[in-house]
DNA sequence: TTATGGATCTTCT
DNA sequence: GAAGATCCATAAA
């Protein structure tokens, strides 16, 4: 099972919740770093807080391209954030990995982190992209080959998840979308 | 060529 | 709870 195939046939939103629980592994320094997903926000065209919501333009034309690659992106001067662009060729859609539960090797990521609390590591965009080693090198990276893959699980139930406004969108009417999907019970959200 | 503001985190009060 | 940090892509000129 591929990404394009799982990823390139379905909306934003439904990308986003296949993609919780994935395995997110990072090879670093010839030692796996991973963790599954717990939390991401969908982005598409359509909508007027996405950065894809202009058009084509060489920061975003990642998003326009297939499914199953990595868009990452610099914001407010010092942190990074990291996305899989989803949905058909030329659509222009993306889920923002918003938190994860630290899996392996754990202790690399308290290192890179410089922190020793478990649920301090990788809860929030820029905290994930800091613990997994992310950075604009892997722009435009394809997800299923290493040092950087995602390997999806088995859908969750959608008993299992819940659906909130997105975090970090101010005007409207991007602010009234459902479009935030978290693990229910989670200890490992950027909040609750 | 210059100005502006952001899908955030940390630190300090 | 509030503000600072501080780079990049975009839009305007």
């Amino acid at each position: 099972m591929s990404l394009i195939n799982e990823l390139g046939h379905i909306s934003a939103k439904d990308a986003a919740l296949r993609l919780i629980g994935a395995k997110l592994t990072r090879i670093y320094r010839n030692r796996p770093i991973s963790g599954l997903i717990v939390e991401a926000e969908a982005y598409d065209q359509s909508d007027l807080a996405s950065h894809s919501f202009k058009g084509i333009t060489p920061r975003t034309s990642i998003m326009f391209a297939e499914a199953g690659h990595a868009y990452v992106y610099f914001s407010y001067g010092l942190h990074y954030c990291f996305n899989v662009v989803v949905g058909p060729k030329g659509e222009g859609s993306a889920v923002l990995i918003r938190a994860l539960e630290p899996l392996d090797n754990i202790e690399s990521m308290k290192q890179l982190r410089s922190t020793d609390n478990i649920h301090n590591l990788c809860n929030g965009p820029a905290k994930l992209c800091q613990a997994l080693a992310i950075d604009k090198n892997f722009y435009g990276h394809n997800l299923s080959l290493a040092p950087l893959t995602v390997n999806l699980a088995k859908p969750v139930s959608p008993n299992e998840v819940i659906w909130t406004k997105r975090i970090g969108i101010k005007e409207p009417p991007g602010t009234e979308l459902y479009w935030r999907v978290a693990l229910k019970n989670s200890k490992y959200l950027s909040r609750p």
